[in-house]
DNA sequence: CCTTGCCGATTTTTT
DNA sequence: ATCGGCAAGG
């Protein structure tokens, strides 16, 4: 037993957040708001379970929503307790599911090497399965007959199932094509993400041997963000936390009960994964479900200003059917909350760009600290663009994932082959990457012959022959087949992963294809294969018991918010949803717009605009001190511009707590004065024709009559889109737009010369340059193809930043 | 069997 | 706007 002493566990906390730390009962829900400290409160409940001798670590599962809030679970309570902490089960639910699976594959029918189908995977192979069932004549689509799956299997249900209706055609097809997909991943050793979940759960309900195991293994479960949990998850707490454990016998049966304790965490207001099946009455109706349940309230918010907090208080009001709950600091009112209103999204992203300079410049506010939010993943484009010429170091968490990209893949279906190799899919990736010849038709030849042969792919690589291929590309078949299997037994011979992966990408041919190409394009590609190999290495390193079968499945369960790696000094973008259970001192929430948040696809769906709600909160709540709101009258999106209206959850924000920079009102009528003046979105007029030569010419900038206010349209129209799309061409000068007056700059076509003075900001930042051979220049900085060349001395007179608000 | 070029669909959020 | 799929030509 640890010499811990329960006492100093529970320093510091508040009277809430201790009586939850050492509440001695089976049941517990803790109502956490936001900021109010409930990692805190888990991690000292886990220590105190530990110090206390109520529990053994081993016999602890704690489940947290991502990989990286594990971790730092892990290391916490690692931290108040040493070593004595080892053996404990921290990990989200995925990972603990198939950590269960791996050991218990014999009995759900699965070879324990059963790799993870990802999303793309899961529609690649929904996708052929469609194609030969016809199944798209009934319009169904891959990504959305997965969809239903998904939802069936979220919610237990199996394609045998009693529940479609077999005169409904589209619903007949829908059933059909499931079960081919279970069985298509069935034999390919797979599972995909939903499985995981509910695999685990039939198991159990099949073998309530194994189920006991486990129950009797993991008496004290916690589970973190409880609100967004799914009907499998919580059929899977309630297995696990003995709930269904009644019939058993003995008394002393009876007294590990009493030892026995179930903890949830979560807040309903922080619900926002109904989309994917997440049902909020897990949460709110624990107290059914656990009858002796005890429920502890924490309100006071340890993470916010009081500006903050009444914002994100009155966004929240306005949900209908919560229970009522107010967060309160004593930390005072901090700033106020900035809001702006842009033109087009680049000049919104101008604004986050100028501000973030401001913060750190006057506030001395760290890249790191700050964050920047979006409602959908297409809006990074315009953001990125702006911050690179502001020469703002950023980061996209989430996203387009680097384990996406098509060349990781390739590899990955190499690895996947080497350890799986039923999987279909995997090989047919790699059949002919790099270029063998061996396509349509050789492969289905192969699929064939290790279909009737009931053999896998890769056994049917070394029998070309038989399949009816040539000697030719027998050969090449061969040689590939040989390559995986001598990566297999080199690996099972004790082989090192790196070398393994590497004698691997050599042989096959696939890194050489890539190196030796002439296309620069391609050769980048060799580096991400080189990034990934370094990932196995790393891997290798850090886990030297495991496997590539467990390196696959890590990077098969890494999230987006996995990979958020504090040390980076640079600003973090990510979605709404990547930001829950992030805080930073300064957050950016962008596109509060009619349509994009609260999303259009909302609009329709019952409690649909509840969701976009409590996503909104949840931005709200992840920031520390600095908060700003911001949108744009227009907006781009597949090509086409639209005008947008402020959204609807900007007018639940308290004014005396909101300060506008420019308000929708002065972006969409007369405030288009300073705006004409400056040059900027009728700068088009002189730029001159966009894509033309031309447009490397210097911006003059003239002095015109503000057209009359009744006269002019919203501004900018379509046509300044243009301007600025066309003007930014890739391989343009990055000019910082940090500029400050001596700095030494390079233009495309004056050569260098020193910045005089600068006006205005922003994307309307005006520098007056004079050249070395072509004199003085007027330029617009966000536009000109400039470069900075040096700063300006720092013996000379202290300069600031002009900047004008 | 591979390459090219055109057309159509896509687009909420993610383990 | 960008990507993937399909058809036609090499």
């Amino acid at each position: 037993m640890p010499d811990t002493d329960p006492n100093a566990i529970l320093e510091g906390l508040n009277p809430q957040q201790r009586e939850a730390a050492e509440y001695p009962g089976a049941a517990l829900l803790v109502v956490a708001g936001a900021g109010s400290g409930k990692t805190r409160v888990l991690t000292r409940r886990i220590a105190w379970l530990i110090a206390t001798g109520r529990a053994w670590p081993s016999q602890i599962l704690a489940i947290t929503f991502t990989n990286k809030a594990a971790a730092e679970m892990r290391e916490r309570v690692h931290g108040l307790l040493g070593e004595a902490a080892r053996g404990m089960w921290v990990s989200t639910f995925h990972s603990a599911c198939l950590r269960i699976l791996r050991a218990e594959a014999k009995a759900v029918g699965m070879n324990s090497s059963f790799t993870i189908y990802d999303t793309q995977d899961s529609r690649a192979l929904m996708k052929r399965i469609l194609k030969e069932q016809r199944g798209d004549v009934y319009g169904l689509t891959p990504a959305g007959a997965l969809h239903h799956v998904s939802a069936a299997k979220n919610e237990l249900r199996t394609p045998d199932d009693a529940g479609a209706r077999e005169g409904d055609p589209t619903a007949r097809a829908l059933r059909e094509a499931w079960r081919a997909y279970e069985q298509a991943k069935h034999r390919a050793n797979a599972f995909d993400f939903d499985d995981l979940l509910c695999e685990t759960v039939f198991l159990f309900r099949a073998h309530p041997e194994i189920a006991a195991r486990y129950r009797d293994r993991f008496r004290h479960v916690l589970v973190d963000e409880y609100q967004d949990t799914n009907h499998a998850q919580y059929e899977l707490v309630r297995l696990l936390s003995g709930g269904e454990s009644r019939g058993e016998d003995s008394a002393s049966d009876a007294a590990a009960e009493r030892l026995r304790t179930l903890t949830v965490v979560g807040d309903s207001d922080q619900s926002i994964y109904a989309f994917r099946g997440a049902d909020v009455r897990n949460i709110t109706g624990f107290e059914h479900d656990f009858p002796e349940a005890r429920t502890i309230l924490l309100e006071q918010n340890y993470r916010s200003t009081q500006n903050v907090l009444t914002a994100a208080n009155a966004v929240i009001s306005h949900n209908l059917e919560r229970t009522e709950k107010n967060l309160w600091t004593d930390t005072g009112a901090g700033p106020k909350l900035v809001g702006f209103t842009g033109y087009s999204a680049h000049d919104e992203a101008q604004f986050v760009t100028d501000e973030i300079v401001r913060l750190r410049d006057d506030e001395g506010v760290d890249y790191r600290d700050m964050a920047v939010f979006y409602r959908t993943n297409a809006q990074t484009r315009a953001l990125e663009e702006i911050l690179v010429r502001g020469g703002i170091p950023y980061r996209v968490v989430g996203g387009t994932k680097f384990y996406e990209r098509a060349e990781v893949k390739d590899v990955l279906a190499y690895l996947v082959a080497v350890v799986n190799p039923a999987d279909e899919l995997s090989v047919r990736r790699i059949l002919n990457v790099p270029k063998r010849g061996i396509g349509q038709v050789t492969a289905q030849r192969i699929a064939t012959w290790a279909a009737e042969h009931d053999q896998t792919l890769v056994e049917a690589l070394s029998h070309g022959a038989d399949c009816g291929v040539g000697p030719r590309l027998a050969g090449r078949m061969a040689e590939l087949g040989e390559a995986l299997r001598d990566t297999r037994e080199a690996l099972a011979g004790g082989r090192g992963l790196e070398t393994a992966v590497t004698q691997l990408l050599d042989r096959s041919g696939y890194l050489p294809a890539l190196q030796n190409s002439p296309d620069p394009q391609v050769q980048a590609r060799a580096e991400n294969v080189d990034e990934l190999v370094s990932q196995v290495a790393d891997f290798a390193a850090g886990n030297p018991e495991a496997g590539l079968g467990d390196f696959l499945a890590e990077v098969s369960l890494t999230s987006a918010a996995d990979d958020l790696d504090d040390a980076a000094g640079a600003v973090s973008l990510m979605t709404l949803h990547t930001a829950k259970g992030l805080e930073f001192d300064t957050v950016f929430i962008t596109g509060l717009e009619e349509g994009l948040l609260p999303h259009q696809m909302s609009f329709d769906e019952p409690g649909g605009m509840s969701e976009e709600r409590r996503l909104f909160y949840v931005g709200i709540t992840r920031a520390k001190r600095h908060l700003a709101l911001s949108l744009s009258v227009m907006r781009t999106l597949y090509g086409q511009s639209k005008s947008q209206m402020p959204s609807r959850f900007l007018d639940d924000i308290p004014a005396e707590v909101l300060e506008w920079r420019r308000s929708p009102e002065e972006a969409t009528r007369g405030g288009s004065a300073e705006l004409e003046n400056s040059g900027w979105g009728r700068s088009r007029g002189e730029v001159g024709r966009p894509g033309r030569a031309g447009w490397a010419s210097p911006v003059v900038v003239r002095h015109r009559e503000a057209p009359r206010a009744d006269a002019v349209p919203p501004i900018p129209d379509r046509r300044s889109e243009v301007t600025w799309s066309n003007l930014v061409t890739p391989g343009a000068a990055r000019n910082t737009l940090s500029l400050q007056a001596g700095d030494r700059v390079r233009h495309r076509r004056f050569g260098e010369g020193v910045v005089a003075r600068l006006t205005g900001s922003g994307a309307r930042q005006i520098a007056v340059v004079d050249f070395d051979d072509a004199g003085r220049k007027q330029l617009v900085v966000a536009l000109a193809p400039l470069a900075k060349v040096a700063t300006k001395h720092e013996s000379d007179d202290p300069t600031r930043h002009i900047s004008e608000t």
